[in-house]
DNA sequence: GTGGTCTAGACCACC
DNA sequence: GTGGTCTAGACCACC
């Protein structure tokens, strides 16, 4: 289970979708995986269950997960659709922020070294809903 | 003269303060050049004197600008102090984006390309505060 | 609850964060322990309600409190990050003005006695928020 | 001659009262002493003559020159009227600023370090008027 | 209810 | 003229 930062300036609800994007970009949740329920998660995260709804909400909006009335929230497949117009939104962004670092001294070699970081599974996996349920899916 | 969106979530003088650190960042603006006052800004983009200021203290604390009362206001040039850390936030902040967009089909040609746009000066140099000035200079 | 001085060269919201920080310092107000709302504050004091706004802001920035939309304004734990940086700089305002008060006849008892008196919790607890209350519970 | 620092916040003719002050505090500067005029100091420093004559004035108030019409500007033998006042007054400026550093990290022994370096004389005796004007006084 | 942003407009300090 | 502070009051986002 993650962390939130109650203190943090970024509303909780934001701070759940970033972390559960994070998870589905790095494939931590797979497609068609379960979600925790709203219920579930609010109390394990002693958050409100509003809060989680919007998160929820907001991740379907953006095409990262999907809902099944009556039966929940699932990881969504790569959602070709908007995925263009998004990466071309991501780049605009991307390059902001790297003529920011520029300015402030970013090498090419760091950019590099960030890049390599950044890719999916060779992270220490920290994140995830429920370690144990991978165990139990292996029965 | 720059863009601002009134309806967005981000508020005016963040994005002022975005627009600003981004003419700084890409030389547009030069260290030590004065900044259009308050007033005159402030009503060029018809938004309240106290927005700008708002902005132009935010710029001063980050240290991309320095006011001198009476005077006005002037582009700092680099600033050396605490730069480091906010280089090490900017790297992570780049991190998240690249690998949200190699989930999207970021490849590492893209990226290249992106750092070479991000150079200064190799822009288009779309925003300024008088843009017809220069043209007209040329003639 | 402590004055501020109106017509002071120091502007309000200066005086309410140097007043604030002190009650931190001193630990009269405690790590986790919520500030009054902006609101109450404002009417408290007959001071405006942005005045303490900027006030709490600036105390945001400087890392002795934090913010949650919603909820309210609390005292940080102690800032580890740039705490290092603060510190020297605060070496140096002090050193000026022993230097000076050398020249006026301060001696190195004197000294010895102020670091004795800046201690927290040896001060008589002049300013709080409510200290009737406390007086009151402890019947 | 001594550095202004045009973009600090602190106006030009405070800097001015604080560096002369310290001038005189570290005797550099001796009693009855000339200062330089106001018009000699303006050009030198290339500042408007009225923020000299503000800074000058400011330091007459405060009892650490003395003007005579026609004459120039005197250092004061040391002031003996308020110096009380003065001290005690600095003392819980001292306390306070020690308290804020205790907060932040500050040790005794960090103090007794201050508390040496902070004694005139033992300082580079970098700033002056005119260190050529020692010597023609040799003769 | 709580913090956060913004406008309109006044007044002060500095140069 | 320039920046800086402050009030009065409105409206929005978050919880």
């Amino acid at each position: 289970m993650f962390q939130l930062d109650v203190r943090s300036r970024k509303p909780i609800y934001e701070q759940l979708v970033d972390k559960i994007k994070e998870l589905i970009i790095n494939q931590i949740l797979k497609p068609d995986e379960q979600l925790p329920s709203v219920r579930v998660l609010s109390s394990q995260l002693t958050v409100n269950p509003n809060t989680i709804q919007r998160a929820y909400r907001e991740l379907e909006q953006q095409g990262y997960i999907y809902s099944i009335k009556g039966k929940g929230n699932f990881v969504s497949k790569i959602n070709i659709v908007s995925n263009e117009q998004k990466l071309t939104e991501l780049k605009i962004d991307i390059q902001k922020l790297i003529a920011e670092a520029i300015y402030l001294g970013l090498t090419k070699e760091d950019l590099y070294e960030i890049y390599e970081k950044a890719h999916p599974n060779k992270k220490s996996g920290s994140a995830s809903f429920s370690p144990d349920k991978h165990k139990t899916q292996m029965k």
